[in-house]
DNA sequence: ATTGTTATGATATAATATAACAATATCCGA
DNA sequence: TCGGATATTGTTATATTATATCATAACAAT
């Protein structure tokens, strides 16, 4: 259904895909949107991006998940870096203080090396 | 001002607080809150919970803002970590791709050891 | 005294997300 | 095939989080 919206690799509120989805199919309202977005994020299709509030597409649903995302705040652009390292960096402090982990969440922002001549 | 509200590690959303500070304070709207909340943050006083949209008191203003955050999903309670170690891997990749950073998040959900029993 | 600047106050509204329930579809056994 | 349970989708309303905007206060500099 959505697949369509997924061709950029930007960041986008979950109010502008809604939007987007109100052209083709008018009577579109914020549950089918975070519906969608919630299927599309158990497939993995889809990562949100926490510290914006906005979501992004994956190219490749199989991967692991624990991928780190840097943000442009210029133009938007999400970038994911597939790296296991922090990732278990992180699990190692949890278990060593017994926490019991479900989700990580590893983003930073700043500038793509596009919008810096700016 | 507002400084007694830091007084646990639990984190608060901010309109929890908004509703704490009018008891002794009523005419506190939105925006004083933010207000706050923003200055507090430029001090170093609190940090922001992306991943709850929600904020948590910090001991120690001096340190490098670099944390990891364990955060018990039972509980609230919200672990800051110190370790250089995830930030430099991050910094790496950054300036590997040519990307200028200028903040990181770095967060994890999951049970304390306390939630693990209920 | 007048202006400029910075902080605060107050109202409204934007942006994000979910609850609650109605309508429809789908499946399955009698 | 029909009835009825279950699940999915549609719709309206509302909750939650955050900012814009405009007004006023306080105070320093000219």
């Amino acid at each position: 259904m959505l697949e369509l919206v997924w061709e950029n690799h930007k960041q986008v509120g979950a109010y502008g895909l809604l939007d987007e989805l109100k052209r083709e199919h008018s009577s579109a309202a914020p549950p089918t949107i975070y519906r969608a977005l919630d299927f599309l994020m158990e497939q993995g299709f889809v990562h949100r991006i926490h510290s914006l509030n906005a979501y992004v597409g994956c190219n490749d649903p199989g991967h692991s998940h624990k991928g780190i995302f840097l943000i442009c705040n210029d133009c938007g652009d999400a970038l994911e870096i597939e790296d296991e390292g922090v990732a278990n960096t992180i699990d190692r402090f949890a278990s060593r203080l017994g926490f019991l982990l479900t989700s990580q969440s590893v983003e930073a922002a700043g500038l793509c090396p596009g919008c810096q001549e700016a």
